[in-house]
DNA sequence: GCATGTACCATATGGAGTAGTGGTACATAT
DNA sequence: ATATGTACCACTACTCCATATGGTACATGC
């Protein structure tokens, strides 16, 4: 099943996450299959079912999992094929790339992280 | 002169590096002047030296002003064509084009600034 | 001796953001 | 009635970073 591990510095959400997209991986998981509940699985792990609700949200999002209201959550039919394009691989790329970038320019790593704060905070101003 | 706002949000680094670039774009300095010392300064403004040491470090950096050592702090003999070209102008340009296609992806801010935290530490794990 | 820029050391403060918890509420359909 | 996902609210604990402060020290040249 799924094993949390509370001492980890990974956050709970993110070893949901992992361990789901693994058993997509080895098939364990296939689609069509339903997922325990957003509230059992919390219960099952004596977390807080919003910590779970995170992992399931991120999950539908990059469509390995799909919500489908009150009937529960099922393995996205191209969970398989969706596991492996994973935008968090993808941003740390281009990030990686990019802050090279703004280096090379001759920036500090903290005006770097100033500028980003900046930009990414909503500057509707 | 100069005139601090302690009250401001504005950092007091910048606030200075402001008024600086400020007053070489009007001319009121000009290639060649010498500016006040750090100590000097940070003394008739009542702040710490190594806050004026910052400010006066990243304007030589950019070229604005230039440090001889011993002998003080003069305007850069390109002071005037230097101040145009912001590195901090390209930085927030580039940021704000690049997290917008990092939001394109699907990416949650969120994600973004853990994957750009990951990123900009050096984290060789 | 004295002032220059510079480079370390350290510390305190405040803000922002993450992670997690908890409660409540809603429309849905069985 | 019951369970589903979901969307709010609020709160704590924690970490990281920027900012600013203070002290000490150094080589330099006047």
């Amino acid at each position: 099943m799924i094993a949390i591990d509370l001492s980890s510095s990974e956050p709970l959400f993110n070893q949901l996450i992992q361990q789901i997209k693994k058993a997509v991986e080895q098939k364990s998981l296939i689609p069509g299959d339903q997922l325990p509940s957003i509230r059992q699985l919390a219960s099952e792990l004596d977390i807080n079912s919003k910590t779970v609700a995170k992992a399931y949200s991120l999950l539908e999002r990059d469509k390995v999992i799909e919500s489908k209201g009150y009937r529960g959550s099922f393995v996205h039919p191209d969970a398989l094929h969706n596991v492996q394009l994973n935008i968090s691989e993808r941003l740390n790329n281009e990030l990686a790339r990019d802050i090279a970038r703004y280096r090379a320019i001759g920036a500090t790593d903290s005006e770097i992280r100033i500028a980003f704060n900046h930009a990414i905070s909503n500057d509707k101003r």
